[in-house]
DNA sequence: CGGGATCCATTAGGATACTG
DNA sequence: CAGTATCCTAATGGATCCCG
């Protein structure tokens, strides 16, 4: 799985690049969140996709797992120290992508 | 295909995520190619993957394709300015990715 | 509660052949 | 030269059931 990329632009989407990785990452910025937190606040995400992207995640270092060996289980994910550095290039990523998506509406040029 | 995306950054990450995306762009930001130049570079890129990634950057306007009307054909892809726009955007996602390959090798922490 | 396991649908990507 | 068309494989995502 792990292989040469060519472009570290690629890299970034590697980590970022799948469906919900956004959206959990943006719902860890200002708190922790247990697992049926965070299938609460995506709902349409599968438990299976939440969990692979979870993963995935915490092998890349960008979020941290906390178990609690209490009965019933609990699990705490919030964004390690690395995952914050992510934060200031996902701003520049969303600004770009948000006046993008303005401009798709726009007349083409003559 | 066109659908709303709830976040910015799944814009930007379906804008340049396609397997050679980040090579097109690459090879067109200091001059226009043809699309036979193009192949040469991206060697391992089918001609239908090319094709077809050249046509998503087009029609996300980020591209510019001109077609000379000759026999044999001659068609030249360029980058549009505001596909310029994105370059800025690159280089952080890039700078961010390079290191990321380099913390890969890291020990876990403690 | 927080998953794992299994099976299925959809999408991305690739190989090859053909064409104006 | 710069593609299309067709067929195929791989990867991603989803639905459902089960379990400690």
């Amino acid at each position: 799985m792990i292989h040469q990329r060519q472009c570290p632009i690629e890299t970034i989407i590697h980590v970022l690049g799948g469906k919900w990785k956004p959206q959990i990452l943006w719902h860890l910025i200002d708190s922790t969140k247990r697992f049926s937190d965070l299938e609460k606040l995506i709902p349409n995400a599968s438990q299976k996709m939440l969990t692979q992207h979870l993963r995935n995640l915490e092998q890349e270092g960008i979020i941290e797992r906390k178990i609690y060996p209490t009965v019933p289980p609990k699990v705490e994910y919030s964004l390690s120290d690395y995952g914050k550095t992510l934060l200031p290039v996902a701003e520049v990523m969303c600004a770009w992508g948000e006046n993008h998506n303005k401009q798709e509406i726009r007349e083409p040029a003559s």
